[in-house]
Parts: C-alpha cells; structure tokens; sequence
DNA sequence: GCATCAATACCCACAAGAGGGGGTTTTGGT
DNA sequence: ACCAAAACCCCCTCTTGTGGGTATTGATGC
C-alpha cells in the first residue's frame, strides 16, 4: 500500500511540524503536504489533490467551516478530516454536513490518527469520543431549532456577528454599516437564531471560535 | 556554551513536538521538557527546574497568566517567556506584570525563539513585533483604566464571568450561586472596570480567550 | 419572461435585561 | 485593627430581546 497523502491544514506550522514528527517512521501517512489557511489549501489541492486534508476548523479569515464548503464542492472526490480542540456541537455538525469524513479532537491518542485514517480512506466515519459525545447531547438551548439542522450564515450577518464580537452596540454597528439600527435587530435576531444561541454572549462565542475577531 | 533546558508548557503536545522537530540540530536549545498544564509546570520546575519555561496563554483551567504568577512566585529565579497566538495587550501585559521576561507571538519566523532565548538569558527582554505594536496602541477604551494597569481576577468574579460566557442571565446565576442579583450585578460591574471592557461582549472575549468556558 | 425564494433592509411596540450612579454590611485573613 | 473581598440594596437609563409585520433586490428555475 502506498502511503496516504495528507494536507495538514492548520494556523500554526507548529502543529504541522509536530504531525510531521510525530508519524515520521509511518508507512501509510504521508504529512508532508502544510498550507496554513483555507485559501492556500484550496490551491494546494487543485494543483496537487492529496488523498485527505485533515483540516483544523479555528483557521483566519476563511475559517474551517468554509474551507470545508469550498473544499468539497471543487473536489468532493478528496476526503476530510475535521481536526480541532473544538467539540462543540455546533462545529462537529457544521464540519459533518459540510462534507466532512470525520472530526478528530486534538490531543487524543497518537493511534487515533492512523485509525481515523484507515476509516476514512475505507469509507467510513470517525468521530472521536468527545465530538460523539456532544453530537449525542445535542444542543443545550433546544426550544428554537431542536432539529439541530444547520444553516449558513449570510455574508451580511457574518459583518454583524463580527461587530458584535467587538463590543459595538447596534447603533454603532448601523452607523458603520450605513443601516438602520432595526436592521441590525433583525440580522441579530436571524443569528441567534440560527446559531442556537440565547444571547449575545452565545453570538460572542461563535465568532471568537470560528477567529472571525 | 551549554543548551539552555526549556520547558514547553502547551496544551497541545503537538507544539512541543513541533518544537523539539523545529531546533533538533540546534546546540543551544534544549527543548526535551514538557508539560500540558499549569499545575503540572509548576510540579516539573519543583522537581527539575529549567533554565527557562516557554509558556502559553491559553492553557486549560489554571490559564498562563495564573501560571505565570504562581511560577514567579514560588520560583522567581526561572525565567518565563509568554507564547500565544493571541498578542491582545491584555494579555502581553498581565504576563509580562506576572513576571513573565518576554511575549512571543506563535508563527513568528524560526529564528526568533532562539534569538529570544538568547535576550532573555542575558537578562533583558522580548517582545515579537505584534505584542509590542499591542502595547504601543494601547487600550481601545480608554475611558475607564487609562492607566492600563493589570489587576487580577478575584476567584468569585471569574465564577460569574465563567457564567456570563455561558450565556447565563444575572437571575440564572444569582440562583446558580446563591446570591441576589444585585450583588451579580456589582461583580460584573467590577470585572468590565479591571478588564476595561464596554460590555458582555468585552467579558465573553476574555472568558474564552483564558480558556475559562 | 415570469414566478419564486432567499437575502437584505426596514418599521412599531413592549418586555426584559444590562449598565451606571450612588451607597452599606458582613466576613475572613494578616 | 484593618483591609479587601463578597454580598447586598435602591434608582434610573440604555440596550437588547421578542412579537409581530412589509418592501426591495437579485439570483435561480421553469
């Protein structure tokens, strides 16, 4: 068998570096392959399709997510793998049902790689136990959307979201934006309630974890 | 010249293996220490102590800046470099007020880690570019704490912060604690004056930046 | 070419929550 | 004895959250 080639996808080359360390005397991982956001690894596999990207879902500007979307509606042939210390429900299900073969916690055990891998490359899923878990738990606020689907958020409402991450109030945010304030009323009603969240603090929480601050 | 023997506090061990594969060859770093957390640091530098102990911010339940203070407080001759992705300069300066000799900003160039090891040593100190540009622009909101001075976080007001991440109302943590919402509502007053924050977005920020949700 | 839909933007009104001003009392530790 | 932390209180304003709605645009489908 030859090796799996593998594109790590990760803000820190750190982490690259250590993968790269980690499973150096494996036959069947080939890490060599690092593009640090999810722009460059979109080129990266257009140019040089690896066999799995193992993608971290915290990422700059484009985050995981999206890299995800972007990802498998160029190459849905190419498999993916969410890596993340992240395993909140909201982020598991948004890398699943974005194309996502698996979501791998970081900081499991060194064998969960290769066993995520194997899975992956025969077709199968891989979740590690505490992205299972969550996805089990299901959502905390369940009265708005307990079918748990997840939606998308508009480029509009990303502009919000990250505004309110900010700390603007939505007279400011309408002030910056050029809208009137009961339109930015209205784009924080949609977030909330496509994010499942309760208050502005959930809305805080989504944009520092997706790194849109 | 004998290595200089750091130890590596990540949560992520991939870093420390990144890090060890990143200056295998090199003869002045001695990078083979390692601890995922504060409290195991603090075991590690009383049973073996470094030369020096690279330290991250973002470290599950006792953060970098708590570690920081405790190191420095038991152990004031081991010098601490501050290593995060994060250079907000509420954090470059609470680390480097909690003793901390330097603030490395992660994904720096490799040869900055040796070069700051090297001030460090030698007894001076190490900003990266961006941690220092942090601390030149100063506070965003100046309003409150011009002075910018770095005041901790009693064990009650990160209890109610904690909460606050959690998307929890003053009433839902009155009756989560045991106290009236009037004394929730002073904590949270005291917590945006040390922070210097305009509101529950500022705290949630922090919350999550240290790690606390 | 027209229907349809999602995204964006706008509006009113009311309730609930958070923010800011001023305080006081109790408790535990040095 | 002192001090800081923690807890409590009132009052008032501002911001947010929630309940209803409507209008405009641009892209997609047929």
């Amino acid at each position: 068998m030859a090796p799996v080639r593998i594109l790590v996808v990760d803000a820190l080359e750190l982490v690259h570096e250590g993968l790269k360390a980690r499973y150096a005397k494996s036959l069947e991982l080939d890490l060599s392959a690092y593009a640090p956001t999810g722009e460059t690894m979109l080129l990266h596999v257009a140019a040089a399709p690896p066999d799995l990207v193992l993608l971290d879902v915290s990422l700059p500007v484009m985050d995981g997510i999206d890299a995800m979307r972007a990802l498998h509606a160029r190459h849905p042939q190419v498999k993916a793998l969410a890596h993340s210390l992240l395993h909140g429900i909201e982020y598991v299900n948004s890398m699943l049902l974005e194309g996502a073969s698996g979501y791998l916690v970081k900081n499991g055990p060194p064998e969960e790689l290769p066993q995520a891998v194997r899975t992956v490359m025969a077709g199968g899923r891989h979740l590690s136990p505490s992205a299972r878990e969550a996805v089990d738990k299901g959502y905390t606020y369940t009265e708005k959307r307990p079918d748990g689907e997840y939606i998308g958020l508009t480029a509009r409402e990303r502009e919000i979201i990250r505004l309110v991450a900010l700390e603007r109030t939505n007279a400011e945010i309408s002030a910056a934006l050029f809208i009137s304030e009961d339109t930015v009323k209205t784009h924080r009603r949609n977030l909330m309630t496509k994010l499942n969240v309760r208050s502005t603090a959930g809305l805080v929480r989504y944009a520092v974890d997706r790194c849109w601050v």
